[in-house]
DNA sequence: TTATTTTGCAACTTTTGATGTTACATTAAG
DNA sequence: CTTAATGTAACATCAAAAGTTGCAAAATAA
């Protein structure tokens, strides 16, 4: 499969929804991260029912963040998309047989949570606004480019 | 993409070498692994090349491991089956122009690096032999199964 | 030297999950 | 009522891992 990237694009569209703080259409923002609109409808779903986001349809319709960006964390916008797989590789069977095999399944598991748990307390420990904090810091004025 | 197994695999494949200290055919691996011989060869190419094992052609040919269980890291094999990429998921580009982006980007690959600098340390810790040992205490007498 | 067994490997096919696309229903503004 | 949006189902595309097929090369044994 690709590498999936709901995550990373979500996070970009919220940044850019909070400096704005304007509606968009699913198709400005399509535009903006060159995909289609039903992707961005489909992956924004689980934003608005986490509460972050809010839609309307009809004229004058779109997204709009309704959340402070101080309290969103990545960790969940990683879970308002639907939790992903993080990763791409792994044990062939989950419940095999074989002795050996469940050695090895519980080694490479065992590296595998140690890391997973890294990941999502990093995604944890950082909100929206810290990131929004970096772009200032990088950036003075910037829109949709 | 499948999730990659090809570590997984040579884990379990070398283990079995290990405790019957034979040469194994492609085809006694692929049945043991439920897979197909030239997956195998394919994959035990790279562990030929790293010369943790040896392959011999023609009758009475076959595979054998030829290095110290003691001295093979579970990531010496993750890097002789060729490095699989370890994330499923991540940034879109690259090098992206927008800057939010960027700022997006930097946090995602920080995160994702903390968690492999973690996995890949764990890989180097653990030996063959530490697994064969994990095996020995949960089971006395076990075949390919 | 010929038949057999086995690796080596190129070229293709299949599988699987994310992403992309099309079509149409629904809803709100004017 | 027309237009501009979202909501969603159904289907198409893409990419990477794994699976297959076919055949060359090499080694053994008769």
């Amino acid at each position: 499969m690709r590498t999936d990237s709901k995550l990373s694009r979500m996070l970009h569209v919220l940044l850019h929804m909070a400096r704005n703080n304007k509606t968009y259409t699913s198709d400005e923002i399509a535009q903006m991260l060159v995909t289609n609109p039903v992707v961005i409808r489909r992956t924004m779903a689980g934003l608005k029912k986490a509460g972050f986001i809010h839609s309307e349809k009809g004229p004058k319709g779109g997204w709009l963040l309704v959340e402070d960006l101080s309290k969103i964390t990545l960790f969940d916008i990683y879970n308002a998309v639907g939790e992903p797989t993080i990763f791409a590789m792994g044990n062939e069977r989950a419940n095999p047989d074989c002795a050996v095999e469940r050695v090895v399944n519980a080694a490479l598991d065992d590296a595998m949570n140690q890391a997973q748990t890294i990941l999502l307390t990093q995604l944890k420990a950082t909100t929206l606004a810290d990131l929004a904090l970096g772009f200032d810091q990088i950036c003075t004025q910037e829109s949709f480019k």
